[in-house]
DNA sequence: GTTAGCACTCTAAGTACCCGAGTGCTAATA
DNA sequence: TATTAGCACTCGGGTACTTAGAGTGCTAAC
């Protein structure tokens, strides 16, 4: 459909767009050394690349950029990944460079290097949480009527929350309550905390501990409250201010809200999937995300866990690079966390 | 040295210049109905109060603005608190509405409403986490070369942290560590964690556990590694996008950088002073500051522990009603959470 | 002491103008 | 027939000029 011309120029104005963020015009094209055409030739092709969608112009008589169409094409069929400059792959492997012992650290790290490397932002989601296991479950009393309530997973990620107990209630049986429940919740996944919650573990409680009503009440509300912002890891949030793309504060401000919210997290990163995806302006289903690309991939830990790492830049982003970054840091992470998991 | 009518044209010059971010006029300000005289008799004070310092001119022909001397005589003689509408009376205490166990809770919703009551960015600093004394000290192994050391405190704060555990080690080892850490630090503020750890744990552990070296180092490192960044927490960070007074988008920048830097902390929030501060455009140590006000104030947990609270906001800041505001929030912020730190 | 009047100043907005980069089309060229 | 040179045309952005309006300082009258 398009030709071998056609897709150079295609190529060669994305290219030169990404870069310098100035329409590209038909004169500039024809100085390029890959272009040997004169620039009559390249205003005809051009004009053809723009019946075709693939190219916008700003005014009527401006240089071409490259519409959403364009970039499409682009990541599809004219990515040529280049090997990453020694130098990134430096500053990249810098995230593991400390042994850090914590999959939290490891990812905190990573949105702050790959913020500083991409001058994009960074969205990091650790792995599921509520996929872990349950390695001990502790309670400790804190006041006459408060006690927190600790829950280790085998990952080492610790939840806790206070929650109170009801008045004039024995200690004994707070410790009665404790081990009852390590003794049959240690070995569950968070997901299937409150079935076995409610099916088990009730009915021994009924038997040795005095009104266990309210306290497994309180109890439950306590371990059940979802934090579920809480494995979201942002770097660079500023960086969406360098961009000369964005000048209109109230999108800016519009696209660093809906970034921030934990809700939207799920539409920007799609949780599920494997590999690489790029999804480009209108493609996003947000639409304080219109004039932007997000580049998704997803990382292992272990068999069975996966997290995934988004960079959201404009839609004039350095696709290649990011491409190679991502895919580097993905199979690095991956290592590097399930080697952490492993306890290897 | 000011006259009674200075005074009042000052007053209503800076009142006005807040709510309109337009520099004031003498024919505006003479068509007050607090303000009878002539505006050549205004224009005469107004050149007045410019000779002295406390108002300034944007160009030759222009209406006058406070300058930061004006601002801060207004904040010191002129600032008569109005009593705060029913209406943030009631938004504020909204935070107290459902009976929240914990403080960390109660500081993060305070930093939401107060950002939404004030449309300025909010900053709240938690107790010190270090005066804390400890409750309950546990190991948790999770494979054979980790465990996760966690630590209760008396406030129900829970600092946790996977540290790595020498090869070839004892299990039972880590159990007997566990058992003397917890008899010896339990009662220990966090502060002294550390010399308690070094004075009397390690002879004691010299005794009982074989390759205490090793295991202590690691546990050592594991727990004093400080998250300094832990207690701040912040609200309405994207306010600042909204007020007029800032357009510079490299000053937005270098200002939002520096607010979520924790080590500038300090020199935003005056850690150890009592009762409310306000600090005008360059009375801020921090150059990235000089044309923000910021307003602090203290609140208390139980009769040891103090947090403060900030506001940041334009030179033009409401001053009035965030002084309101913050006084009333100190109060009521420090009567719950001592009552939950008591536990009553 | 206060105020009306007036000449003056400066900004912001509007208009006119030109320059340059870029285009589309036509006709000449290889 | 595909490519290119030539040319008229378009449009944004910069510069210069004008005007309206809000505000000032000063002087003289009240």
């Amino acid at each position: 459909m398009l030709t071998e011309r056609q897709l150079l120029i295609l190529k060669v104005t994305v290219d030169d767009y990404i870069q310098s963020a100035q329409p590209v015009g038909s004169n500039q094209l024809s100085k390029k050394p890959e272009i040997p055409f004169s620039p009559a030739t390249i205003r005809n092709e051009m004009a053809d690349l723009e019946g075709m969608g693939f190219l916008e112009k700003t005014h009527t008589s401006s240089g071409r950029i490259p519409s959403e169409k364009g970039y499409r094409y682009y990541v599809d069929h004219l990515l040529t990944p280049r090997p990453l400059p020694q130098q990134d792959i430096v500053q990249l492997r810098s995230i593991f460079e400390e042994k850090l012992t914590e999959t939290e650290e490891v990812i905190k790290r990573s949105a702050m290097i790959l913020s500083e490397l991409t001058n994009y932002t960074s969205i990091l989601l650790g792995p599921d949480v509520r996929r872990h296991i349950v390695k001990k479950l502790s309670i400790v009393p804190l006041t006459q009527d408060a006690a927190v309530a600790i829950i280790v997973t085998d990952s080492g990620h610790v939840e806790n929350r206070v929650f109170s107990i009801p008045p004039g209630l024995n200690p004994s049986d707070i410790e009665k309550m404790a081990n009852i429940l390590n003794e049959r919740l240690v070995g569950v996944s968070l997901n299937n905390l409150h079935l076995r919650l409610e099916q088990e573990t009730l009915t021994i409680l009924k038997q040795h501990v005095e009104r266990y009503g309210e306290l497994f009440h309180t109890f439950r509300q306590a371990v059940l409250l979802p934090h579920d912002d809480e494995n979201i890891y942002y770097g660079g949030k500023l960086n969406i201010l360098k961009q000369p793309d964005f000048h209109d504060l109230q999108k800016i401000r519009d696209l660093m809200d809906v970034m921030e919210e934990a809700k939207h997290i799920p539409m920007i990163l799609p949780v599920g999937s494997q590999g690489l995806h790029i999804r480009i302006g209108s493609e996003n289903t947000l639409s304080a995300m219109e004039d932007c690309s997000v580049i998704t991939v997803s990382y292992d830990i272990g068999e069975e866990q996966t997290g995934s790492i988004a960079i959201v830049g404009p839609k004039r982003m350095d696709y290649k690079r990011i491409v190679s970054i991502l895919d580097l840091l993905s199979g690095d992470l991956s290592k590097e966390l399930t080697r952490i998991f492993k306890g290897t």
